[in-house]
DNA sequence: GTAAAAGTTGACGCTGACGTCAAGGGCAAG
DNA sequence: CTTGCCCTTGACGTCAGCGTCAACTTTTAC
């Protein structure tokens, strides 16, 4: 597949994938051109990528991740920082809960107030 | 209070907190010699604006939903905007989840393989 | 009264994940 | 052959939320 395919298939741009390659986190080979070729498998290898970086992962954490992302295969050291991460996860979705808690009941009060001022268009 | 006691009773630094008064996320008064004076409920409002960056929110998106986050009053439209965040937030919330649980299983293959090949010092 | 601690206003630095030219080369179609 | 689209490297730009001097002034503690 060409650059393009796999920006396309996997939702990012082509600058996106140039510096993904730079920062090691995905391969490819060249065309007789000089033109990069990739695996098909590059767009699942992207769209984990793009899952650990929403997730708040650097390029540098990503790239000692995705090896035994792929093969299941860790380290005691890497397994601790398999459980790390994933603990940081947590944490941060629990600080998330709490926030979209505090911000639902902001919403609550505000549309009891909307409805009690007589306006409609608030309404649900 | 000033600076400094706010600073540490929110967590954050003065810059921070002098940043956020630029942004017009906090007020202050001043002292005669020009020092900034803030008044209790800043904290609160400093663990507010905490929240709320950590929920992926910018500086402009957070100043707007001050006030009705404090007053509990706000327009039709302001009641959509903190629809679509709270919603944005469930979303991120699931996408968070979902990773969550493949980092997971990551987990769980790598912890196997490690007991399997005898690696006591990675087992539970 | 004086030294230390805390505060003030600039202003430049930093980091990360790209966006965005610029100036060209590769490649299938007609 | 040339049109047009996709590709290449290189390099500078961006944006946000602060960190970090620098050079002073205010306040506090003794």
């Amino acid at each position: 597949m060409r650059i393009g395919e796999v920006a396309s298939a996997a939702g990012v741009s082509t600058r996106a994938l140039r510096y993904y390659e730079q920062q090691q986190l995905i391969v490819s080979s060249r065309s007789a051109g000089g033109q990069r070729l990739y695996a098909p498998d590059t767009v699942e290898r992207v769209r984990w990528i793009q899952l650990l970086y929403a997730a708040g992962l650097s390029s540098r954490t990503i790239v000692e991740f995705l090896p035994c992302v792929h093969t299941g295969i860790a380290g005691p050291e890497m397994i601790a920082r398999l459980r790390a991460e994933r603990d940081r996860l947590d944490e941060h979705m629990r600080d998330l809960a709490a926030t979209r808690a505090r911000l639902d009941s902001v919403l609550a009060a505000a549309e009891f107030d909307a409805t009690r001022s007589g306006d409609e268009a608030a309404e649900v």
